[in-house]
DNA sequence: TCAAAAGTGTTCCGAATACACCCATGC
DNA sequence: GCATGGGTGTATTCGGAACACTTTTGA
């Protein structure tokens, strides 16, 4: 990375007597909203905090971006270092930049939102959490910073996803029932469906492979299992004109 | 704002063998497409580079972020500095970051797209642009630094958000025909729609207020005037399960 | 009277909804 | 047997797509 300067943003500091350092003095941090899906009801991965400010509150895990970093490798990062997974559903959602928002200074953060499968994490203590822990999204704690907004816009992003992409696979496991799927779907929406048509509906999009297993040790007909095809999904023509999803 | 330090950060910055001054020594600005409806075609306004590095290349307007600034105060500010025009609708959209964006070091962009209505904007020389003109969108030059990408990704989130929102009205004056409308959901998705169905579905929707008033000095029967009524829209309960836009 | 665009009505079809009903398993 | 969830079929309704048609203006 050079240290050489833009000739434009140079002259643009002359013209306007502010001083270089002023302009590249920004913090910037990612924070990672991660989701998973337990009993039946969507949760958040928080951690609380070791370290003023905001000291045992509980806030959504991020870190600060490495001057080498790209930003997506620093969510990679995040989830890596709190999960122990890698090669999981992440995505940026929006950037907070009020210039108040954290009392240290200048951070502007990049929000990311990541949906992880069950409770398969290896939850790690650091030095910059003191605990760590699932949240029922209807149930959250204040939160640290400005991250109850943060969380707000995440579960929002996540909502208005879920409707027209198939990413909510990436919360259950490789194999899953129908009423799984469908359960996830109305505690994500905040919503119940009826269970012949979700089936119809789902399974009309082709986009789910039968296999030929069943579920085990339940005291009732055992359902059968499915997996999400994204080859088939991909090579599906979509879009029609909705202008009210 | 204060100049102490976060704990937290200090605290990371140790225990990792870190300057503190390489953490804030990110470069921040913001990147603005601004969409206008002219000839029936989307446009986009772009600016020619007056320096170096892309001199005279095209480029998306943006800036660099004021340390006391936020983002979206940045936003308008590019757009009143470039149209003349404030109160327009403006929106972000994503934020790119990779870490050899930038020539001059690691600066951080977050993109915002704008639409603003026909061509009623003040085209201000300055010392950042030596040019300064409207686009098609489906004929675009080279665009200096990661522009083309950014350009992309702002067309892609104004089709997915033109399809979900009544946002397009913004590129329209406040009264318009249902035909001048329907043009406009064409040039944007790129896609034709049957006169007698859009006309029932747009006013099936109720928000479109129609006017006492017609066209004038047109060669043919003149068509009615609407006006969006935003508070009408407000008062709807929405979204369906569509899973497929 | 003709061109051009505005505006309406009707038919058809497929998808979404609302149910009623049967099936397989563990206890 | 019976409780529990798994799974299917059908009738109805609603909205979208296709398209034929009438109306109003300027030239």
């Amino acid at each position: 990375m050079s240290n050489s300067l833009d000739p434009t943003i140079t002259h643009y500091l002359s013209e306007n007597n502010l001083p270089f350092k002023d302009f590249f003095q920004f913090g910037l941090s990612v924070d990672c909203v991660i989701f998973g899906y337990q009993q039946k009801s969507l949760k958040v991965l928080l951690i609380q905090r070791g370290a003023e400010p905001f000291q045992s509150k509980w806030a959504i895990p991020g870190d600060l971006v490495n001057p080498g970093e790209d930003l997506n490798a620093s969510a990679n990062r995040i989830l890596k270092h709190l999960t122990g997974l890698e090669n999981i559903f992440v995505e940026q959602f929006h950037t907070f930049g009020k210039t108040d928002r954290h009392p240290a200074g200048r951070v502007v953060t990049v929000g990311y939102f990541s949906l992880v499968r069950g409770e398969n994490y290896q939850p790690v203590a650091s030095n910059w959490a003191s605990d760590i822990g699932w949240f029922d999204v209807e149930d959250l704690p204040d939160l640290a910073f400005d991250h109850s907004q943060i969380m707000d816009a995440a579960i929002n992003a996540l909502r208005k996803k879920v409707r027209t992409e198939p990413i909510g696979f990436n919360l259950l496991p490789p194999k899953f029932t129908l009423l799984e799927l469908q359960g996830l779907y109305e505690a994500v929406l905040r919503q119940k469906f009826d269970k012949p048509n979700f089936r119809k509906k789902i399974l009309g999009t082709g986009i789910l492979i039968p296999l030929d297993e069943v579920q085990q040790n339940v005291a009732h007909r055992p359902a059968k299992l499915f997996r999400f095809d994204l080859e088939r999904y991909h090579s599906l023509g979509r879009e029609p004109f909705s202008f009210e999803l």
